[in-house]
Formats: structure tokens, C-alpha cells, sequence
DNA sequence: GAAATTAACCGTAACCGTTAGGGTTTCACA
DNA sequence: TGTGAAACCCTAACGGTTACGGTTAATTTC
């Protein structure tokens, strides 16, 4: 994405970026619980403490690229043509990251993920503050003037459908059948 | 709801009853984080261990009637007479578990809760397992029949709502807005 | 280019939620 | 009345997380 000039800087994402790839590699081979932070620090060599100094929580080593989603969906609502309307970007949108997150390499780490309790509610707690995201860029387009509520909903319904769909037999379906029921509660809230 | 005979069972129940009120007591009085498990215990004159084979975690002391919440939503379903639409009586019980969570009384502890991060992503985490039993009292209807898909998209709808109104300004004219939204998708889906 | 500043990183020790292990009391029921 | 189980106790530990104080290396300032 952004490629920083000064050594520094460099050094830094590179460290960030040895224990994001060491966890994951330990995770997947021992089992998310069975590695220790302790572990993930000897690993990487580098102190526990730089650990949590670029990431927040045990978890978070795992959904280390939750920032792209976020950006993702906002833009996909910020930066689509004028007067394009706003569900069948969304749609898109959410399909293609579902298929991102259904796909072949993903699978282990999905099946990690649903085996521990601490890392789903986790993520269930990213998806919230994603869908207040989205709520906000949705508040923020001019074309849509509908009330905060409405936003909030959508929003909401929205990442509903990307956690359904992630864990559906048919991804693809499932996003298509949810989408026609927020285009509908959508239109139920023109003014 | 349950009065149980024997002693056994009437001992643990005020057991867990003192180590709830307690707890919530504390909390109240010093704010969450500044209140340790082992505070609570030491305050209700209980071992540590007895603490935790009453709650799962520190956390659920907080909720300690969720299960109540489960039930009285899948209720709503199953209960309902014959025939009766099933979109009505869910907005119906929605508007009255929202009641209840924004009463008078109710402020201190929401307060709390928005306060911890802990708390909000518990409650969060709750709610997902609140709409899967929705979800499955919706699909297990005989006259219903609607996709998985569909049961489980308003069964995350509908808590969306819930949990959107417990944090709105205005409550009840949310649950209101927000289940015009999911009248309309759950028409969409009709067979 | 030396000096001062800052930011990343280090190691240790501790905090706190949570659990294991193993023991004691109290109830229920045959 | 004796026996099994359930509730409870205490202690010690484990694992994620943080506070603290110190070291090194990059950057900025003079």
C-alpha cells in the first residue's frame, strides 16, 4: 500500500510483519491454543512487550489485515459513481470479499477460527465497529438522505450478511439471498 | 418461575443470587475494572472457585438473567397463536425487552456497560447466540417456510434491532423504524 | 558532523481472570 | 444409617497483558 521512505519505519513493519507471519505459521501448526504469546515472542525473537506493541490482543494476531476490510466497504460506498445506487454496490462489494475470505488458502485459518470460542467473538466484535463504520459513511452520503436509523440498519444487516455468508455451504447464494432482503428493508425506508 | 423443594437446591440458588447482587453491587459502587474476582468472592464470603462454578466468567456476572432474554424471544415465536403473523408479535416482544433494558432503574448498569469494552463485546457475543436460537425456533415453524438463510438473516435483524434501540436515543421509535425495515425483507422472501 | 531527541525494542516482575487438583462438609436417598 | 454425590473450600499455577526502567539506533537540530 503505502511504501515508507525512512529506515525506521521500515524496520518497524518489517518486525511487525515477522510476528504476524510467525503466529499464524504456530497457530496453524500447533493450534491456536496450544501457542502461548510467550511462544510467538521466542519465535519471532523479539520481548513479549513488542508484541503487544503492534498488536492489541492475542487475536488480533490473527486478523492482522481488518483494516482493508473496513476501507473496503466504506469506499465502496464513498467512492462509487454518482447516483449509482447504493445496495448493488454493496452487493458487489460483499461478495467479492466474501470470496476473499471462502477461498481455497483461507480454509485452515476459517477452520482455526471457528474452533476457538475467543477468536469468533472477536471477530464478532471487529464486525461491530465495521458496521459502524459503514453506518457512518452511509450517514455521510449526500444522495441518501435517510434518518441515522436507517443507516444504522443497513449497516448492520450488511455484515450480517458477510458473517453468514462466510460460514454458509453456498457463500454465493447465501450473499444473493440476503441482499434481495436488504434491498427491500432499504427501499422500505425511502422518504 | 422455579421454586425448588429441596435445601441443596435452595442453598445454591441463594448462593448464586448473593454472589450476583454483590457483585453487581461493587461494580456499581467502584466501576468493573476496579473490582477483581477475588474482591467479589472475599465480599460475599465465597471461595474463588465457588465464583466461577456459578458464572462462566466475570462478564456473565452482569447478565445473569440473559437466559430469560433467550427464552422470552423464541417464546415469542412458539407461543404465538396460530396463524398469527409472525413479524408483529417479534416487533411486540422486541418493544418490551427493549422497555425492560431502558427502564429507570436500568441506567446505572447500561452505563457500565458501554463503559467497558469487556462488557460491550460479552453482550455482543451473547446476542449472536440469542438470534442463532432465534433463527432455529424460526426454521423449526411448520408455517413459516422459509429458506436457512432467510430464518437466520431475521433472526440477526431482529437483535440488530434490539441492540441498536438499547442504545438509541429515542428506543421505542427505533424498534419501530427498524422493523418497518425487516417487514419489508421478510416479505421478500415469501415463496 | 556532534549533540540532543525520539521511537523501537528489551527484560523482569507483576496483575488479574481462570482452572486444576485435592480435600471437607452437607444433603439426599436407599 | 450409611453411602454417594454435590457444593464448597484452599492453594498453586497458567496465560494474556501491562508497568517500569533501561538500551540501542534512527532522526532531527544546531
Amino acid at each position: 500500500m503505502t511504501e515508507p521512505s525512512g529506515r525506521r519505519e521500515r524496520k518497524k513493519a518489517a518486525t511487525r510483519q515477522k510476528i504476524a507471519d510467525t503466529a499464524l505459521r504456530l497457530f496453524l501448526e500447533r493450534g491456536y491454543d496450544a501457542v502461548g504469546i510467550r511462544d510467538v515472542a521466542a519465535e519471532a525473537d523479539v520481548a513479549v512487550t513488542t508484541v503487544f506493541a503492534h498488536f492489541a490482543s492475542k487475536e488480533a494476531l490473527v486478523f492482522e489485515r481488518d483494516q482493508d476490510f473496513e476501507q473496503r466497504l466504506t469506499r465502496a460506498v464513498t467512492d462509487r459513481p454518482p447516483h449509482e445506487p447504493l445496495i448493488p454496490a454493496l452487493h458487489r462489494e460483499v461478495q467479492a470479499l466474501v470470496e476473499h475470505c471462502t477461498a481455497e488458502g483461507s480454509a485452515p485459518v476459517r477452520r482455526m477460527i471457528e474452533g476457538s470460542p475467543a477468536l469468533r467473538e472477536y471477530e464478532e466484535s471487529m464486525s461491530l465497529r465495521h458496521a459502524q463504520a459503514l453506518a457512518a459513511a452511509l450517514a455521510a452520503d449526500p444522495h441518501l438522505s435517510r434518518s441515522a436509523t436507517a443507516c444504522g440498519a443497513t449497516a448492520r444487516f450488511t455484515i450480517d450478511a458477510y458473517a453468514m455468508a462466510c460460514r454458509a455451504d453456498d457463500p454465493r447464494a447465501t450473499v444473493d439471498e440476503i441482499f434481495q432482503m436488504i434491498e427491500a428493508a432499504w427501499e422500505a425506508t425511502a422518504p
